[in-house]
DNA sequence: ATAACAAATGAGTGATTATTCATGTGAGGG
DNA sequence: CCCTCACATGAATAATCACTCATTTGTTAT
């Protein structure tokens, strides 16, 4: 890869190597990826929204979004391993729920980025 | 898709219709959707962080991440589109920062997340 | 037991995507 | 001019991914 720098000034150098420096270990930018890859789908946006709003069971997830519960459930797998919801077992069902505020946060942090936008 | 309520108790009936009333326009969850897929990529999301720390040219972000400047470019593009970079034009180098303080407030607010697993 | 239901999951498929490689563009320097 | 350098981009490819369909698991009701 690319060991040629495009320029040796000085100032060129030194911000190669602040950035270098401040850069986190693989493992964490991997966790990060995987957080907001989470995040980063239409069918899963919408889950966490509406579950934003209170906890749900499958198959009213699957009413709210008007999509199989099949597919539902195959997303929420992906979102429990992403740590962004939790659930808990009540007879027949199970009801998910945010995980923490930190899930709500980020998703209010992202609407107020694309609300800023034209 | 799926009309048949799992129950129709009054419970569920209502957590439902709640859901539904606060959800927002498909437009919206298309670019929240796009916002976080932006953000959810190992390379783009070390760039990122690379240009939390000040701006920096292509060759030098090859340089930062060891990737071609090639695949580099790819990425920045995909960037631009989201809005979540700005670039400048000195020569024949193109400096690239972040678009706003939005970008790295979700960049750290995921970084809070994912510290407080496990 | 048996049936019915909520949810989870495995296999399969079509679509999306991250990289490489080759080439194009545009600015500077000799 | 011509050549080089920094960057952008199109095509191709391999990998990933979201959904459907079929089946399974576990719970409740008859």
């Amino acid at each position: 890869m690319s060991n040629i720098a495009c320029s040796d000034t000085e100032q060129h150098v030194k911000n190669v190597a602040a950035a270098r420096e401040s850069m986190l270990s693989e493992r964490e930018f991997l966790f990060l990826a995987e957080l907001f890859k989470a995040l980063g789908d239409y069918t899963r946006v919408r889950i966490l929204f509406a579950l934003s709003i209170g906890e749900l069971c499958v198959c009213a997830l699957a009413e709210v979004l008007d999509m199989s519960q099949s597919a539902i459930s195959h997303q929420l797998r992906l979102l429990r391993a992403a740590k962004l919801v939790r659930y808990r077992k009540e007879g027949k069902n199970v009801f998910y729920s945010l995980d923490d505020d930190h899930v709500r946060n980020l998703v209010s942090q992202g609407l107020d980025h694309i609300k800023e936008e034209a």
